[in-house]
DNA sequence: TATCATTTGTTCGTATGTATC
DNA sequence: CGATACATACGAACAAATGAT
């Protein structure tokens, strides 16, 4: 970790990968504080204001932790992946079972809303009355927190009067409930990610620079009739998500370089 | 959207707060440029520094995009999700379909190299050597890119002679002399996100402020040997992975608290 | 084509506040 | 209490890209 820096491409940015450098070959692990930004700045021949830049650059690629008064730290990224949610059901005849389990911080709070953004796309139905049902979760074993949200179209509660009496009900319950009314479901869950909100920040305990993973989980009757919508939100640096890939039967259509 | 600025909360957090509100409340609608950094100094009568910060924190917050030489626009959030990869498979006898098909930018480029990190753990092998594949890919409508590579542990490919001589031949091939071989393949895949990688950056075309995707598929003899891994990045700006979820026919065993 | 005003990007310097040890 | 560390904020200058003159 010597001293050169070259123009051009800015001067802080060859800094922070210098030093994302010497986090990623081991040379800085984790726990231990990088250099304070005056060693830095003596040691790179820059100015604070440079230092600083380099050093925030590495707050949001999530490789340090800075702490007022003490230093920045380097982040453990082994102990990243943490908690595996399998996105699994599990079904015995009109019974159904999540693979995942967590425990309920606060009781559910229900709302009517309109279905709007991107759950209007999912349900197919635009600014359609629904009742929202909102729970924050915590996994039993690491305490890492999740945000959950379901959305039951009101024509749907209103065909299937138990959802319209408790649309807080177990999720799993719901699906039963739906398949006694005789619908054959489905599922589909959509996977993304983004930076975090500034509520979302605190509600999830997102550390600096992690994202959110977003995942939406839509049921439908048959193979294309939405009934209802699931979204998860998690920090995805204490999170990952797993899917059973499960090869559909279907007749063999050519396509091209597909991978 | 006046000019009253308070202490403490850092007058920087408090202007990108204003801002961002202005862009969540439509005041600031998706491809307009927020007011110049000179216009921002005026009205809130603070200094070029606190200006840049605050329009630093709504890049990171994935609510503007800054130009040089011509402002920083509020990002269109709609049209975020553009691309869909759907993360499904069809099979029909001994022959595989991937729904999503890519187009690569480069041919792949094969390497021999050491299972760690990750890939060993979801490999369940530590330090072995493996091939891998890697793929430079796009989307053929929409010109997204994404990064894909191919772990083949040599034990596996040394059992199945065609996998040695041709580790680039496409997953859907691979998985068909897999079955071949007398393996009854199961796939399982895992999600999570995180802040790209300088190199990425470019790679992948990630806008700033937007996460990566990485979404590693692994490929089991049975329900529990593993035989290879795929990993896909993909800027979350641009893409999200769905996948079917079809629930498991199993005896049903009690659990509290599940949603 | 060349010039110029505007806008963001980079870098320096300096001062002060605040948390930690 | 004092030394050290990061956090915030000011001012100033020049570079680089853009778009219009």
């Amino acid at each position: 970790m010597a001293g050169n820096l070259k123009r051009p491409s800015p001067m802080y940015k060859q800094l922070a990968d210098q030093l994302a450098e010497a986090i990623a070959s081991g040379e800085l692990e984790p726990g231990v504080p990088l250099p304070s930004e005056t060693k830095l700045m003596q040691e790179y021949g820059v100015s604070r204001p440079t230092v600083r830049s380099a050093v925030a650059e590495l707050r949001t690629m999530g490789l340090v932790d800075s702490e007022q008064g003490r230093g920045s730290f380097v982040r453990n990224q082994d102990a990243a992946p943490s908690v595996t949610l399998a996105r699994t059901l599990r079904r015995s005849g009109k019974r159904f079972e999540a693979e995942s389990a967590f425990s309920a911080i606060e009781s559910p709070t229900i709302t009517r809303t309109h279905i709007t953004g991107a759950a209007a796309a999912l349900l197919e139905r635009d600014e359609e009355a629904a009742f929202a049902v909102e729970r924050l979760l915590s996994d039993p074993v690491t305490g890492a927190r999740y945000a959950h949200r379901t959305v039951i179209p009101l024509d749907v509660a209103e065909a299937v009067p138990q959802l319209a009496e408790r649309p807080d009900a177990e999720l799993t319950e719901i699906y039963a409930t739906l398949t006694e009314a005789g619908h054959a479901l489905t599922w589909q869950e959509s996977v993304t990610a983004r930076a975090p909100l500034p509520d979302e920040r605190a509600a999830l305990g997102v550390s600096d620079g992690a994202p959110v993973l977003v995942s939406r989980r839509v049921t439908y009757s048959g193979d294309d009739r939405p009934l209802l919508l699931e979204e998860l939100r998690a920090s995805a640096a204490h999170t990952q998500l797993t899917f059973r890939i499960t090869p559909e039967k279907a007749p063999t259509r050519r396509r091209a370089g597909s991978v």
